[in-house]
DNA sequence: ACTGACAC
DNA sequence: GTGTCAGTG
């Protein structure tokens, strides 16, 4: 998922605990939405559900999570996915291909009792359907939270809103906002600290990474990243094969970026991709207000909808100083 | 994602 | 305090 600069960014991150990054945080909500649905599951792969089997993984994460990050002083907003550019088409077809196979493994895997390689395949053909963005806006709203609806990629409206100073930085796992030129990119902000990694656990603290330590670091411009990224590969484009960020850095900085897609991709126009990194739609159609959470309207949709348990709702809202019976609160930033 | 219980 | 496990929905 999205291009992968991991190498090259290396140097230049920078661990951060939680009480460091107050403001206002830009979370790509797609990529925490999936980060919740293949993360919290049973050990055989099943996610959380209600009754009637509608996935409810994602709200836990939804609410608890964020509850922990706004008593630290860090007020998220999440920005959805809108409609993506056609040539988006194949990664979203590959994605698809790889979730029907995944499907079919989950379902082999179980049906021999081998419980690790249905975990595997279940996390793989974890969807991110209508139900879940609806349920998750609703859940976000009704936590007092900013919804932003990007006209296209929601990692291009994180970065707009970072450069406009509307907000502190952008949170995703990806490194597609440094390329749309987010100034700051927060990461492991919406994943736990605790990690199981095959049978070991280990520990996975924010980063930050700042788009102008790369590029000086790096002695690149940011036109000059993009073209690493084109290269290496982006959710836009395939990669030109056995290129990764060395080789690619390299090409770049010797003047022979045109001249390898050339001769290795001849049918590949570059130019809609590049224009789409550096000048992709978003929109200025945002109000950015936090609002009291609406606790008995979130105790009412996870409990009684949801078959939440009270006393865990309550007391993952307690910490905000929301209690049953208690509907409003004046202030709580 | 988080929690509670128990081990060390 | 830190680690692990089972459970949540």
């Amino acid at each position: 998922m999205g291009v992968d600069l991991r190498e090259l960014v290396l140097p230049y991150k920078k661990e951060i605990a939680l009480e460091e990054l107050r403001g206002i945080a830009a979370v790509d909500a797609f990529n925490a939405l999936f980060q919740f649905i293949t993360i919290i599951r049973q050990p055989d792969g099943t996610p959380l559900m209600d009754k009637t089997g509608r996935v409810t993984s994602h709200l836990s994460g939804i609410l608890f999570r964020t509850a922990n990050l706004m008593e630290k002083g860090i007020k998220p907003l999440f920005i959805f996915d809108g409609t993506p550019p056609p040539f988006k088409e194949e990664t979203v077809q590959m994605r698809r291909d790889g979730r029907a196979l995944a499907e079919t493994l989950h379902k082999e895997a179980l049906a021999r009792g081998d419980i690790e390689e249905a975990y595997k395949q279940a996390r793989a053909a974890s969807r991110i359907d209508s139900t879940i963005i609806a349920s998750a806006k609703r859940l976000i709203t009704l936590l007092g939270l900013p919804v932003v609806d990007a006209p296209s990629e929601g990692e291009a409206q994180a970065a707009y809103m970072t450069i406009s100073g509307d907000v502190g930085y952008a949170v995703s796992q990806d490194y597609d906002t440094l390329l749309f030129g987010s100034p700051a990119l927060v990461r492991n902000l919406t994943v736990s600290g605790k990690r199981k990694m095959h049978g070991r656990s280990i520990t996975v603290n924010p980063e930050k990474i700042f788009l102008d330590d790369l590029l000086f670091g790096q002695k690149i411009s940011r036109e000059e990243l993009i073209q690493i990224g084109i290269l290496v590969g982006t959710d836009f484009n395939r990669g030109c094969y056995g290129i990764g960020v060395k080789t690619g850095i390299k090409i770049v900085k010797e003047g022979g970026y045109e001249k390898t897609l050339k001769e290795k991709m001849p049918d590949f126009d570059p130019v809609p991709v590049e224009q789409f990194f550096l000048h992709p739609p978003v929109t200025k159609d945002y109000s950015l207000e936090w609002k009291t959470p609406d606790f008995e309207g979130i105790r009412a949709m996870l409990c009684e909808e949801y078959d939440f348990g009270e006393e865990r709702v309550n007391r993952a809202l307690s910490g905000l100083g929301l209690k049953i019976g208690q509907k409003t609160l004046d202030s709580w930033f």
